[in-house]
DNA sequence: TTCGTCATGTAATGGGTTACATGATTAC
DNA sequence: GTAATCATGTAACCCATTACATGACGAA
């Protein structure tokens, strides 16, 4: 999750931990903001595993050493390849809210059959959640009292809209990439 | 929120811990869940609290020893105070998404001023919520491509509805118990 | 007798937060 | 010169999950 957002910023154009973190926030929502003490270590990992560096090929080099001074992280060429083959996985993790909303927020990098997949992925998971609430209503909605009552008929209501959602996104998509690579 | 969740469940009848975790699938609409590695310590937790207690006041007591059978959990008078403190907890933690969740399952116990003052909190925070992402999508909208921007336009319309929600369930309030309790 | 499901638990791990510590740069 | 904000980082902690281990009990 932090980590294809990070990739997926540094895609767009080299920038340093503080900027990162804001244009994160903004990129995300506000509704998850991760904080310095997840993304720098995230920023150390992912330039250990050489798909981030923060080194200038034109930089005097002597002198300064253990100063502390800004950090300007790119992506490198092992990174785009691994941030490619992120955006192009199909499995569970991208059907889940976060892995869902990550690689949505980099769909204009993503292969057209590949948004398709994901974007069914997504539909058929949340079609499930859907159809468990709704059969959690019928079963014991007399049951409950009327604010449970309430909270899961708005609950219900909220996964029903994103699945109409999704659903005009994939006939947008269909339409719009009007080839038969499907099986 | 498990604290909250299990005293809760508790509070309507005794249960054992697995039993528990069903009703928790269900109360908190699968969109969360709980492990047994979570449910088990916490119960724990609760019982040297002397929240909730597995006690049976009638019981062979000799015999067996280190089985690990069945354990009934109960309320205790302390828990069934300590939960009613907790559902009336006017903190910023009855505003977030879980504490919210988790209070509103049980309004049923919480007492008519009390429920306002956490819906009204709930729906400033949301409101709030709603505010940044409007301003985000009219500072950047522009500049976002298509995806993120449905993405976010998806998740204004879902933070707008649940504000639009909770001013139904505030009026409705407002209109069940009509006395002036407030300054 | 074996399979499913009821039932309880632990250990390792993961992925984040908060709070703190430090220092550079800019605006007044 | 001092306050705000830019900027980087660490340490302690929290709260959950996964995977595993154990065992009782009822039904086929």
């Amino acid at each position: 999750m932090l980590e294809i957002a990070v990739l997926g910023l540094l895609s767009e154009s080299p920038m340093h931990g503080y900027e990162l973190r804001k244009r994160l926030a903004t990129l995300l929502g506000a509704f998850r903001a991760f904080s310095y003490g997840s993304l720098y270590p995230t920023l150390r990992r992912l330039s250990e595993a050489g798909w981030i560096s923060d080194e200038s090929p034109l930089e005097a080099p002597a002198v300064r050493r253990s100063r502390r001074g800004k950090r300007v992280y790119q992506l490198t060429a092992d990174g785009k390849e691994h941030l490619a083959s992120l955006l192009a996985e199909v499995g569970p993790d991208a059907f889940d809210d976060d892995g869902f909303g990550a690689r949505l927020a980099f769909f204009a990098q993503t292969r057209s059959d590949i948004r398709l997949q994901i974007l069914e992925g997504r539909r058929r998971r949340v079609e499930e959640q859907r159809d468990g609430m709704k059969s959690t209503l019928a079963r014991t909605g007399e049951r409950f009292d009327r604010y449970t009552r309430v909270l899961h008929e708005h609950g219900l209501e909220s996964v029903d809209r994103e699945v109409r959602w999704l659903t005009e996104l994939i006939e947008h998509e269909r339409s719009d990439a009007p080839d038969g690579a499907e099986h």
